[in-house]
DNA sequence: TTGTATGCGTTATCAA
DNA sequence: TTGATAACGCATACAA
């Protein structure tokens, strides 16, 4: 292996100034530099990322808990996040929990030990207590997901809000008998999108069934399963609002099965427009979280953590749309 | 920050002793051991990964180059070579190129800077030259892709054979008349797909027609794009190959906007079995990359490498499978 | 503008 | 079974 050693013997000069011209210092005579540059070439000479990384305790890179990586939900995130690092200078190490809540705190130990200068994480799964002590002493932003009672740095969008938006939106069509499919009830993120779910039906003086409130995994085949359970009940439902896309698929998958047809029959609507959603067939009405920002908004956010410099905010809410397309449409059984 | 120096003060013990009991080495005595480990949990002491990697001059952290994250056939993948690594204790760095070449060789330095032991690349654009130069001196496996003449450790399946056997299923199945939708030819990964579809025909005797062969990005878009200018030529064609799972769903979306029947008039094949494809309705028949296996036997293979561990085989070719689903059917217009 | 010398926190060699 | 000490390759305070 070359080092600055072998460079400055080669070159008659010290390994102060080897060092110097690598990292492009001011005060490097012309000349000198000239020589320097030539012999690095000649030698081929790579500074050695860890000497640097230990000398100065710092790593330049980020480390990304991901839940699963299989959910294309989080790549335009990542897109974010890396858009920004790089512009900054930073690698990001993507670690992906395979929705196992353990790896989690796996993970934040590549914190304690130097290994990355900050933490954003995708996930709240980790234990309250756990994630407080670590953002105390180190960099740490959460995105999409957050925690009750938390003052963590954190990105997401007014899920209350953007759940009752798309309800209304399914009233307006005319529904008035509309199930819920979402997930695990531990999750913040589900409980807000449930009660955005129960203020837009109060609000409209709907009635409230909560047998039509269901959960399951937040997968398609959750979906399925818990849309196949709604219409074994036999209520006049005529929408169901899923606390996620995968859910959403799943559903029009068991109402195909059923023989209904969507939207005339049935309006689903999801919530996240993960890629395959407008792929989907028919394309899924859904609730579009800015992926994209809300990654480049964390790194942002991370960014100013790791460099001492003040939050404008400790919480970013960031502005959702809710994206119409063919899975809903006007109550026609009314 | 508390180090070996500071537990080994607290425990009345040289820093070499600590060291020991870090490194969980045989020679230490019972009482010394339980000592140190009491000190290092009241002193919450972390070791530095750094000082530690710098020491040993090895990160046990491999690079995975990947393509595109945002494209779930290298998930399967990226699973595979966690799972491996992690049994090793290695980490694994994914780099997104984005489909974007040059960022390829950016990656390299990674290696070149010691910041990493080896590199698990998924894509072959990288200029032959450089892969060669950087294999001789640094453990690299490249996965799914590869290149004409060259010597590196690979990962794949046989792509002539594994064309071959699709088109001829196609052809067991009474059509006589089939279009190929690939991509950019200058990937041999294409190249082969192609010579498998021109061996089936040839060897059952029909009619090789290169107008019936159309190539465009690998995508959702590329596939829709070129099944509609196969539909206006106006030729009897009665199926499509396609080389990969995204081309093939674009051609599905194509006949459905065309009116046409999928199998019932027309019949659409794939190849990688990416999880879209038994999602999508009609669910697509395809060959199935072993993908989890593909990233495993990677993963071994560069560890032997980083280890200086012969290699069995330079090159490694994995079984594949068909997957017939409902998007292939019986010629029913002979 | 350049060089000398020290230290980052760990592991590993050698001696005790 | 333990301890003293020398590396690992670089950055930097200080001196020249």
């Amino acid at each position: 292996m070359v080092t600055v050693k072998d460079v400055a013997k080669a070159a008659g000069v010290s390994i102060a100034t080897v060092s110097r011209v690598v990292r492009d210092e001011a005060n490097v005579k012309k000349d000198t530099k000239d020589l320097v540059l030539k012999v690095i070439r000649e030698l081929n000479y790579q500074p050695n990322a860890l000497a640097r990384q230990m000398r100065q305790q710092s790593t330049k890179t980020v480390i990304v808990i991901v839940p699963d990586i299989g959910n294309s939900f989080f790549h335009e995130i990542l897109f974010g996040i890396q858009d920004t690092a790089t512009k900054y200078g930073y690698q990001i190490l993507i670690a992906n929990m395979n929705n196992r809540p353990d790896v989690e705190t796996y993970y934040f130990n590549a914190l304690l030990q130097k290994q990355v200068d900050g933490v954003i994480s995708l996930s709240a799964n980790i234990a309250k207590s756990l994630m407080d002590k670590v953002a105390n002493a180190y960099p740490i932003v959460v995105a999409c997901q957050y925690l009750d009672n938390s003052d963590m740095p954190n990105v997401t969008i007014d899920n209350i809000s953007a759940a009752k938006k798309i309800v209304e939106y399914l009233i307006e069509q005319g529904h008035t008998h509309i199930a819920h499919l979402t997930s695990h009830p531990t999750a913040l993120l589900y409980r807000d999108r449930f009660n955005g779910y129960i203020s837009a039906l109060a609000e409209h003086g709907l009635p409230i069934d909560l047998e039509l409130v269901c959960y399951d995994e937040p997968s398609i085949e959750g979906g399925y399963r818990q849309m196949n359970n709604l219409l074994e009940l036999g209520k006049p439902i005529s929408a169901v609002f899923a606390a996620g896309d995968t859910m959403a698929i799943g559903a029009l998958k068991a109402l195909k099965n059923a023989g209904l047809k969507v939207p005339d029959d049935f309006s689903v609507v999801g919530f996240d427009d993960i890629e395959f959603s407008s792929i989907f067939e028919p394309a899924l009405t859904t609730i579009r979280q800015p992926k994209f920002l809300i990654g480049q908004t964390a790194f942002e956010k991370l960014f100013k953590l790791m460099n001492g410099a003040p939050l404008d905010s400790l919480k970013d809410i960031l502005d959702y749309e809710l994206v119409i397309r063919e899975s809903s449409g006007v109550n026609r059984h009314k």
